[in-house]
DNA sequence: ACCTGAACACCGTTCAAGT
DNA sequence: ACCTGAACACCGTTCAAGT
């Protein structure tokens, strides 16, 4: 188990195969069965695992601002799938039947308990939540790497690459590439994400200022 | 490329080999390779072209709202990848770099030129709305089919998993899944979808009103 | 220019056999 | 109870050879 994490950390998913790991280990490809029934289980296993650590890192003041807090969980969770580019698409297998995956919903569920929200309205909250966080950090994971992350060289052929392609296009048929571009070229992938998870929260502050 | 559409729909991502293409195409394997460099081109291609249909079937009128004309395009988009359960995947690896999602980037993006934002708030705006849709729908390609689509008897025995996992559960840790539980097990896939896209554009609309 | 299909270098998974 | 590793049934990809 956390000679499964080391190595994906250390290699990533592609070099995650049971052969590499029995080697690892010092046992035989086989063994590793006695423990888990498939590679699925073995990473979602590995992924809860690492969500646990993320969880128990974070406090969450019982003071604070319900959204608030809701909003630190989040940008928790969303740098270390950041960190660990493995991460994301398990995470999207089956959240909400791992231990740990349970717990972190039921923790972003309990700050909205304290809003004055019905309980479909909360379940929909957390649901959407969890699925901005998970879905659009899991999309890092494909893509190149963070592009605040890429050495000097890289970021170069990876912009030279953006700016062949969306500047190719008739800025007639595509005006609002054409205002985009630069911001593109400049934008960090955490201020996106946080700019995007803070409308949806606006969202969530306003549903429940209604309500009151 | 019709063909591996017509193959992915038929039969799903896990049977679309290089194998089963050539031998439905009635040719060699070595020959896809002559009009596509891997697999994953290939299957970007395929998901692609499928946006392009959708992007072609959804029609926004001048006169509508530009946050509603964005809500019908996520919403088609939404209901395409719940359809094929194949295709949010591939439209996660690298989204604006084909043709199709690349128009449809700009097409929602166009709307929000109707609005008054600064250029970086529309940058963050579609990204987060295109992140969200793509994101959340691609989570339904794996776990199960949409609740709503199940045979009877499939839909129970997913139901009665889900109850003796999450009812196992203490409900003094756990709340919040106590709280829900119900609410999870009456849901449809396509409302929860909803109600999240609705959280981040109530949020859009309120940062457009603001700078009015 | 376009196609063929055997061959290569891998995978996850199984299972008879060991301790 | 726990481990071994050869064997099985696949993959995507390559490439010398064909038309």
């Amino acid at each position: 188990m956390l000679g499964t994490v080391a190595l994906l950390d250390e290699a990533g998913a592609d070099a995650l195969t049971f052969r590499a790991l029995a080697a690892r280990l010092g046992g035989g490809v086989g063994s590793i069965y006695w423990y888990v029934g498939s590679k699925d289980e073995l990473v979602g296993r590995a992924a809860d695992h690492v969500l646990g650590e993320v969880s128990a890192a974070t406090t969450l003041p019982d003071d604070a601002d319900p959204v608030d807090n809701v909003r630190a969980l989040a940008m928790a969770v969303y740098e270390a799938i950041a960190r660990r580019r493995w991460l994301g698409a398990y995470l999207m297998q089956d959240f909400g039947f791992q231990p740990n995956s349970m717990a972190l919903y039921d923790r972003i569920g309990q700050q909205l308990q304290r809003l004055p929200l019905t309980t479909r309205q909360r379940f929909h909250a957390v649901s959407a939540v969890i699925g901005y966080v998970v879905g659009v950090s899991a999309e890092l994971d494909h893509g190149p790497a963070a592009i605040e992350e890429m050495a000097d060289d890289e970021r170069e052929a990876f912009l030279e690459r953006l700016r062949t392609t969306w500047r190719a296009v008739d800025p007639a048929t595509h005006p609002f590439l054409a205002e985009v571009t630069e911001e593109f070229e400049q934008h960090r992938d955490e201020d996106l994400f946080a700019a995007g998870l803070d409308l949806l929260l606006a969202g969530l502050r306003q549903q429940a200022s209604a309500a009151e």
